[in-house]
Order: C-alpha cells, then structure tokens, then sequence
DNA sequence: TAAGCATATTTCTGTATAGGAATATATAAA
DNA sequence: TTTATATATTCCTATACAGAAATATGCTTA
C-alpha cells in the first residue's frame, strides 16, 4: 500500500468527485455544476484521480465522460484486510477480558464462544 | 467519510508507524530505532494519529506505549463498503457484455449465473 | 534534591499543492 | 471558415505541513 493512493483521496473536493462518481459517468461540467467547482479546478482534480487510476475517461464530441475504476479501491481493500486480523485479535482479546470477568465473579460456567488462548 | 481521516494516513512516515503498529504495541523509542526517524517527527506523527483515533497511549514508566484503535479502520471498511456495490455493478455489467457475446456469437443456451437487467 | 532517560513541544524553514485567472485546444454547429 | 461549447493547460500566489534543531516536561533512581 502506498500513501500515494490515500493521498489522492485525503483532498476533500477530489474525494467529493469520486463520491459524485459513484453514481455513474459523469461528463466534467456536471461535476462542476453538482459540486459548485471552477472548471479548471476540476479538470486538475481529474488528471490526478486519473494518474492514479481513480479514474477512466470517454471523450463523447466535445464531452469527456469520466467514470470510475475499482482497481485503486481493490488494493484499498486488500490493505485493510491485513488490519481485520488485528480486530480479530482485538476482539479475542477483549473476549479474553470479558470471560475472565465472568469467571473471577461467578466461576460457575465455562466459555460458550470461541476463545483463542 | 471524511477526507480529514485518509490525509492522516497519506503521510508516508505516518503510515508506516501504523503499518509498524500492526505488530503490536511499541514505546516511541522502538518506534524511532525500527523506522530510523527521528524523535521530534515519531511524536509529531503519534499525535497527529492520536488525535485521529488511529492510537491510543499507555504511560509505562517513562516510557508510552502506542497501540493501534481499530475505530478509524472500521470507518475506513465501512466507507469502502459503498463502493463495492459498484463494484458489484461493474461485474453485473462485464456479465452482461459477456454474456451478450456469447449470445451473438452462438445463440444456443442461456446464462448460468446472476444477471440483473 | 540532583541526575538521567524517554518523550513532548516550540520555532524556524523549505516544499508541495490547491485555487484563481487567463489562455489554449478540440469538437461541433452555423 | 467563423463561432460556440467543453475541457485542458499554464502561470501565479498563498497556505499547510513535514523535517531539523533546540528546549521543555515528566518519571525514575540515587
């Protein structure tokens, strides 16, 4: 995972854009018009998001359709999946604790969901 | 989904101490010997990680041991989540195309699996 | 209380980049 | 071929912020 990827995303209109994209190609001046963005703005925004895979274009006559690539949003996913091990674990943790507090105060029944250590 | 909480991790120094912390909770020290950094910028990065969610710090003796939260991942997993439906789109539509391939090309049996138009 | 280690904070500087304004390019229509 | 529309590009400026160096704070032990 490279920070360059996030980093794309951590600019608030461009993260707006992408948002807006989710719900299907979109030519640049409807960008513009939806997110109240100067044209140049957005065509700069776009060159980025593009650079990094954000996103595709389809010139239609004078129009430049842009939409969506998942590739980028791939790769997010898989990094985040080398965290769900760490919640699983946290969470077993936290089960840890809450079993041993079960059992420090009533010590009468065992554990009655999976436990790790 | 705020912008705010991506630009935190699109630090490269930064998200290699999250990445670092993955392992498991560390002092500073550890922190700066391990990612070679200095100590000023290690404490400079926790604190803009803190006050994100991403840490939590523990006063060992002199020492304070930082460990990940897993809040602000959940947040990450859940934005994500918005976009895989269009993922699933995407491969609904790539079905389409292929499956009317398959049709103009043979016109003999109809699709095997899920198609939503 | 003094001394020592671990960490935090402050100040300064350089750099990257987002936005504004003007202009260039490309396609379509008259 | 001129004009209009849609988008891209260039140049400039201001701001945010990461790193360096020096210093401050806090906890521990003698």
């Amino acid at each position: 995972m490279k920070a360059k990827l996030l980093s794309v995303l951590a600019e608030p209109n461009r993260l707006d854009i992408v948002e807006l994209l989710r719900n299907g190609p979109q030519p640049v001046g409807e960008i513009c018009n939806k997110l109240k963005l100067h044209q140049p703005q957005v065509s700069k925004h776009l060159n980025v998001l593009s650079k990094a895979g954000f996103v595709e274009v389809h010139p239609e006559a004078q129009q430049r359709i842009y939409n969506l690539r998942i590739e980028p949003f791939q790769e997010i996913d898989t990094w985040l999946n080398s965290y769900r091990k760490f919640w699983k674990d946290s969470f077993d943790r936290l089960d840890d604790y809450l079993i041993k507090l079960q059992e420090d105060e009533m010590k009468k029944k065992g554990k009655s969901h999976g436990k790790k250590k």
